[in-house]
RNA sequence: CGGGGUGUAGUUCAUCGGUAGAACGCUCGCUUUGGGAGCGAGAAGCAGUGGGUUCAAUUCCCUCCACCCCGACCA
C-alpha cells in the first residue's frame, strides 16, 4: 500500500521549494522557455478565468465599459510623462525590429496603458458630457522581472486595468475609493484574504500619480504581497496628454483621473497563504471543483447501491447549484484523496459499503482534515454548503489572526531591526515623512513603508529613524 | 547585475575516462480499491552548447547558454 511519490516539500521547511512544488504537482503552471514567463496550465488558469468572471461583474457595477488597446505603445508616448518613464524605464521590454527592418521609433510592449490609453482620451473627451468616463480592459501587461517567481513576480503577467476621467477631483477621488473597496472586498470574500489597506508614501505610489492606494497582504514567511492598487491620477496625465473638457460655462478645463489594477499576482498570494504540506488548499469560492463525491466500490460489495447514491448524491448538489464532481476512475481511493487534496478541492463526500447500509455520507473539509461529517441525504446539500461557508470563513479568520499576530510595534529603531532580522511581517512606526529616512531604514533592514493605514489617526510621535517629529504610524514590511 | 548551485529517460536523481541505470510516471495484461495497490511485459536517452586534454569524454578542463537559490529592482 506505499505509495513511492515523492512527496512535496514541507511548507515550514522551506516556503519557496514548497510553493513551486505545489505549483508544478498541483499542474498549475510551468516555467516557460523565456526567463520570467509562465505557461499557465488548464487548473492555474481556470483560477484566473473564476477571478475574471467575479471581478468583472463587479467592475462592470463600478460603471466600468470593456475595452482593449494594444499591446504596443510609441516610446516616445512614454517620455512625455516626466515622473511614468522614470518609473518604468527600468522595467520596459522595448521592440527596436520588425519585419525585418530597423523601426523608426522603437516600441514598448505595454507595462501598463496610461500614455496608449490618455491619447485616445484626449481626442474622445471634448465635453462634460463626455464624462465620468469609465473603461476597464483584461490584458497581459511585461514588466522586465530579474528574479521571477510564479504569479508573483513574472516577466508577462496578467490582470484588469481600469481607467478613468472626471470633471474634477471629488469624483476621481470617489472612483479611486470605490475600487479600492471592490478589490478590498474581493480578497476578503472571494479569495479568504487578509490585509490593510491604506495610501501608499511619495516614494511607493506609482509613477505619475498624486496618490496610491493599496491592499497589503502578509505571506506566511513574514514577506509582504501588494494586491492591488488605486491611483488617482490627479491632473497630471491630461495635461501632457491634453485630454480637456469644456465644463458648464464653456471653460476648457484639464480632467481629473484614475487607474486601478489586479493581476494575477492575487492567485500567488492566495496560494502561499492557505495552501498547507498537503497541497493548495482553495477557498470555496474560488474553487471551480467545491466538492468531490469518490464513490468506494469493491468486490464484495453492494455496488450497485454504492453507485446509485453517489448520483443521487450528485444530482441533488448540482441542482443546489455546488460545482461538483463525481470520481467513478479507477485509480485507487488513496490516490483520489491525496490527488484532490493536492488541487485543493474543499470537499470530499465517500460513498463505500458502510455509507450505503446507512444511507449515510461521510464528508471531509480540505482545511480540517482528520475530522469527517456525516449526513442524510436529504440534509446533504444544506449541510455542504455550510461546510464550504464554514471553511471560507475559516480561512479568512486564520488569515486574519495570522496578520494580526505578525503586526507589531516598533518604538524604536533597535526594536525595528530585531524584529526585521526574527519574524519580519507588519512593522508600525513613527515616520516624519522624509524620503531619506525611508530609503536609509530600507538600506539597513529591508523593510520599505507598505502604506498608512486608512483611517490612521494623527498624534504626535518621534521618526523611528531620525527622531524628528511624525504624525503617523506607517506600516513597515517587506515587499515580496 | 553581484554571490552560490545544478544541467543525464516525461519527472526526480544515480553512475563513471571504455558511448548509460533506478524510482516514479506512461502503455498492455491479469489481479485490486476505506489515505498515493500488486505481479508480469513493454515504450522511452546524440548525457544543455561549443571547444580543449586523451587511443577513448556523459565523466577531467575552459567558454557560452539555461534554470534554481540568496542579494539589488519590481503589480
Amino acid at each position: 500500500m506505499k505509495g513511492q511519490v515523492k512527496s512535496i516539500t514541507k511548507k515550514s521547511q522551506n516556503i519557496s521549494a514548497w510553493y513551486n512544488d505545489v505549483i508544478e504537482r498541483a499542474q498549475l503552471a510551468e516555467h516557460g522557455p523565456v526567463k520570467g514567463t509562465m505557461i499557465w496550465r488548464p487548473k492555474g488558469f481556470v483560477l484566473w478565468e473564476t477571478v475574471q468572471k467575479i471581478l468583472d461583474t463587479r467592475i462592470k457595477d463600478l460603471g466600468a465599459q470593456s475595452v482593449y488597446f494594444p499591446l504596443f505603445i510609441p516610446y516616445s508616448f512614454f517620455s512625455k510623462e516626466k515622473e511614468h518613464i522614470k518609473g518604468f524605464a527600468p522595467d520596459l521590454a522595448v521592440i527596436t525590429h520588425g519585419g525585418g527592418e530597423k523601426l523608426k521609433e522603437p516600441l514598448v510592449v505595454r507595462p501598463t496603458s496610461e500614455t496608449i490609453m490618455y491619447d485616445a482620451f484626449s481626442r474622445w473627451i471634448q465635453s462634460f458630457r463626455d464624462l465620468p468616463l469609465i473603461f476597464n480592459q483584461w490584458c497581459n501587461v511585461v514588466r522586465w522581472e530579474k528574479r521571477p517567481y510564479y504569479f508573483l513576480r513574472t516577466t508577462e503577467f496578467l490582470w484588469q486595468e481600469g481607467h478613468s476621467a472626471h470633471e474634477n477631483n471629488e469624483d476621481a477621488q470617489k472612483m479611486v475609493d470605490e475600487a479600492l473597496k471592490m478589490y478590498v472586498d474581493f480578497y476578503q470574500k472571494v479569495l479568504g484574504l487578509y490585509g490593510y489597506a491604506g495610501r501608499k508614501s511619495e516614494s511607493e505610489k506609482f509613477p505619475g500619480a498624486d496618490a496610491t492606494l493599496t491592499f497589503e497582504i502578509l505571506m506566511p514567511d513574514g514577506k509582504i504581497v501588494q494586491g492591488c492598487t488605486s491611483h488617482n491620477l490627479g491632473q497630471n496625465f491630461a495635461k501632457v496628454f491634453k485630454v480637456q473638457f469644456q465644463d458648464k460655462v464653456g471653460k476648457l478645463q484639464y480632467v481629473y483621473q484614475t487607474s486601478w489594477g489586479l493581476s494575477t499576482r492575487s492567485i500567488g498570494a492566495m496560494i502561499m497563504v492557505h495552501g498547507d504540506d498537503n497541497g493548495l488548499v482553495l477557498p470555496p469560492r474560488l474553487a471551480s471543483t467545491q466538492v468531490v463525491i469518490i464513490p468506494i466500490t469493491t468486490k464484495s460489495s453492494d455496488n450497485k447501491t454504492i453507485n446509485d447514491l453517489a448520483n443521487k448524491a450528485y444530482e441533488l448538489l448540482a441542482s443546489y447549484s455546488t460545482r461538483v464532481k463525481l470520481d467513478n476512475s479507477d485509480q485507487s481511493v488513496g490516490w483520489k484523496l491525496n490527488q484532490y487534496d493536492l488541487e485543493g478541492v474543499p470537499v470530499r463526500i465517500e460513498i463505500g459499503s458502510w455509507e450505503a447500509t446507512n444511507k449515510e455520507f461521510s464528508i471531509g473539509v480540505r482545511n480540517n482534515k482528520s475530522n469527517y461529517t456525516v449526513s442524510k441525504l436529504e440534509h446533504l446539500a444544506e449541510n455542504v454548503q455550510k461546510l464550504l461557508d464554514g471553511m471560507q470563513i475559516s480561512l479568512f479568520e486564520k488569515s486574519k489572526q495570522f496578520t494580526k499576530d505578525n503586526t507589531r510595534q516598533a518604538d524604536n529603531y533597535p526594536q525595528f531591526k530585531e524584529i526585521m532580522e526574527t519574524d519580519r511581517g507588519f512593522i508600525e512606526a513613527f515616520w516624519c515623512e522624509d524620503p531619506d529616512c525611508e530609503a536609509k531604514i530600507k538600506q539597513e533592514t529591508k523593510a520599505t513603508t507598505r502604506c498608512l493605514p486608512l483611517g490612521s489617526m494623527e498624534t504626535e510621535g518621534k521618526c523611528i529613524y531620525c527622531k524628528k517629529p511624525a504624525k503617523f504610524r506607517w506600516l513597515f514590511g517587506q515587499a515580496y
